[in-house]
RNA sequence: GCCGGCGUAGCUCAGUCGGUAGAGCGAGGCACUCGUAAUGCCUAGGUCGCGGGUUCAAGUCCCGCCGCCGGCUCCA
């Protein structure tokens, strides 16, 4: 100790403390009880810990959510003397155990044995014991010298690796309970018996380091809470998570299929995806041609000239798919439709009067993804972008940045997102570009998030080399946000590809350019559609919107009348003629999530009428044919 | 790509010690004509992901490949 001391407030009272006091100590001096820790600036100290900076205390109770970090923590650590407890003290090695959002993990290594799912109750069951035994955490300051000699003795070769990465300057602590002792910052608990409810979770390959070239450890996961209520909770989450997954929700809708036969990450839509699927597009077209894009269409390969012009060559390439050779030539599958669209701006002479041109496509591209990505309709490795580029005049920077912005809130607002998260990327440290470039569209884009009065984050120094973007994320259901879409400005491609256009002084200038997808991917989109609404799709959006079904045969002729009049309006009505029992029908009706179910039986013939039964509302009683369809019309006007 | 797990009927899954394939749902047929989430009976359906190996004999054991799942990694 330094003698030294320091000035440290704890619930609003000051304190002139030694320095190096354990946090403990200081809190029975200020009368502090029930305090499983504290959290000093962004640190969280455990009641071992020495405080050894100035500052305010706050005390962390059980009811504090960073006291689950002390929790999980100390669970890493007693999942770890469980492992070692039951393979072997030499044969564990252990990595990093680091806390999560909702637990923990630790990366393990267990020499000749590959832990599997069915060993975890095993090793739940022994860290229950450990609890038990309710051990104290002891924490222990050492010498590097001392450290690096014990965890030799421990064979733990991992921990040396990691002792070497802490900056001199750095206190090396470890924590001991019982006979397993492990190199830790903390914080920890007071004793094995405090620890609350856990569940390991899983298990996973993690490279050490995160370095694909250094060994491969064995990451076990865990949740963990102080109350069992949470965990439950969370528990019911990741069911109902589960219960969502597009993939099954895909099948069972029939959307899309992924065929082995015909590759991995290449999604076929089939007619119920198709049809909601045109439905997007239609309504992306029209919405792009209200607000001043135009349409164009572009092919799906391109010369390498082309890709190396755009550098994709150099940045991108192992992202595309291999070259194909023709005439002499080498060709691309495009992973990206930037260049097309430039094509189509250099294909005349460009006036500044003619700025600002919006091109928009469904463009479908084709990048090459790790095949351990691949993940339904989330990850693929083929997809169709609702993909545009603005060129502009710096003049016009600022409002086609806030009209993106706003057209794709609208345009999400529309599917169900109500919920979002704006994210501002700024100049990173290598990047091309003038300052004046980065400075007029960075301000463009806080321009208009402001003007839009929304909440927004910057990421300093997160943009791309070429320019700064705004990145929009989604809230879903389930309180999970989602990317979606993005505006990127692009200083690169204009000088690349010697984009100009004629201003009124007769000159050539350069525009500028910006990328821009609102939903991104129509495949990830749909993805995160489907999870969103758990597959029940707004009206407006469903293949099929209304099943008919007549009670028995004799209603059959009625009910043929009934689907013509929907049809003729516009409405995606099937009738249901199948030689089954109406209760089946409605059954079946149900769980392909049909919107509006409308029964028939002799009192509707009698008063044309439909019995209609929503699949949210319930039961909604008879109504007038005409009547159902004014019904449907102003669900379908407020894209309900 | 890497680690681990998995691949059996359209779907979900069972299949013991290696002895030659099973259920439910779905599909087809017949009967039933029904009032808001499964009517009954009958029938068909499989190169056990693909290729190779071990064995008298392979869904089962071994090797390679493909695909899927969970992670890692990557995402100029």
């Amino acid at each position: 100790m330094s003698g030294e001391s320091i000035r440290i407030t704890i619930n609003g009272k000051e304190y002139e403390v030694e320095k190096g006091m354990p946090l403990g100590e200081l809190f029975k001096l200020a009368g502090v009880k029930k305090a499983i820790g504290g959290k000093l600036g962004d640190r969280i100290l455990d009641l071992q810990s020495p405080v050894t900076e100035p500052g305010e205390i706050k005390p962390i109770t059980r009811k504090d959510a960073e006291s689950l970090e002390i929790l999980r923590h100390s669970l890493a650590h007693i999942m770890a003397q469980a492992l070692k407890e039951i393979y072997g003290d030499k044969r564990v090695h252990l990595g990093v155990g680091p806390t999560t959002e909702e637990g923990f993990y630790y990366d393990v290594e267990v020499e000749g044995h590959s832990v599997t799912e069915e060993d975890l109750p095993k090793i739940e069951k022994k860290m229950r014991e450990i609890i038990k035994r309710d051990y104290p955490i002891l924490r222990h300051e050492l010498s590097r010298e001392e450290a690096v000699k014990l965890f030799k003795e421990l064979g733990e070769k991992y921990k040396i690796d990691i002792i070497s990465k802490i900056p001199p300057e750095e206190v090396i602590s470890v924590y001991k309970q019982g006979d397993f002792v492990d190199l830790c910052r903390g914080p920890h608990l007071p004793s094995t018996g405090r620890a609350g409810s856990f569940k390991l979770t899983s298990i996973a390959g993690a490279y050490w380091m995160g370095d694909s070239s250094k060994p491969q450890l064995q990451r076990i996961y865990g949740m963990a809470f102080w109350d069992d209520k949470e965990l439950q909770e969370r528990l019911r989450f990741y069911e109902e998570v589960k219960k969502r997954d597009h993939r099954r929700l895909g099948r069972e809708l029939e959307f899309f299929t992924i065929d082995e036969n015909v590759g991995a990450g290449l999604i076929l839509w089939l007619p119920r995806g198709a049809t909601y699927r045109r439905i997007v597009e239609d309504y992306l077209r029209e919405q792009h041609l209200k607000r001043g894009y135009q349409f164009v269409y572009t092919p799906h390969v391109g010369k390498s000239k082309l890709w190396e012009t755009s550098g994709h060559l150099e940045f991108y390439k192992e992202n595309m798919y291999p070259p194909m050779e023709m005439d002499n030539e080498t060709y691309y599958v495009k992973p990206m439709n930037c260049p097309f669209h430039i094509a189509i701006y250099k294909s005349k002479v460009r006036s500044y009067k003619e700025l600002p041109v919006r091109l928009f496509e469904l463009g479908t591209v084709y990048r090459y993804e790790l095949s351990g990505v691949l993940h339904g309709l989330l990850r693929v490795r083929g997809f169709t972008q609702d993909d545009a580029h603005i060129i502009c005049t710096e003049e016009q920077v600022n409002d086609e940045i806030k009209n993106a912005l706003t057209f794709a809130m609208e345009v999400l607002k529309d599917f169900g997102f109500n919920e979002f998260k704006v994210f501002i990327s700024t100049r990173p440290e290598k990047s091309v570009g003038s300052d004046h470039q980065w400075e007029v569209t960075t301000q463009a884009l806080m321009n208009a998030v402001r003007e839009l009065g929304l909440n927004y984050e910057i990421d300093e120094g997160g943009g791309a080399f070429y320019g700064p973007k705004i990145d929009l994320k989604v809230k879903d259901t389930l309180g999970r946000y989602w990317q979606l879409s993005t505006i990127q400005f692009d200083f690169n491609l204009p000088e690349r590809f010697d984009m100009t256009y004629v201003g009124e002084d007769n000159q050539k200038h350069r525009p500028y350019m910006v990328h821009r997808a609102m939903l991104g991917s129509i495949e990830r989109f749909t993805g995160i559609l489907l999870e969103h609404h758990a597959g029940l799709l707004p009206v407006w959006l469903s293949p099929v919107q209304v099943a008919v079904i007549p009670i028995a045969d004799r209603h059959r002729e009625f009910c043929g009348k009934v689907l013509q009049r929907l049809k003729s309006v516009g409405i995606r009505a099937e009738l249901d003629n199948r030689d089954e029992r109406m209760n089946a029908k409605i059954r079946d009706a149900e769980l392909k999530k049909i919107p509006y179910v409308l029964v028939v039986g002799d009192r509707e013939v009698e008063n044309g009428a439909v019995a209609v039964r929503g699949k949210k509302e319930g039961n909604l009683g008879s109504m007038g044919i005409e009547e159902f369809i004014r019904f449907l019309q102003n669900k379908l006007e407020a894209k309900e």
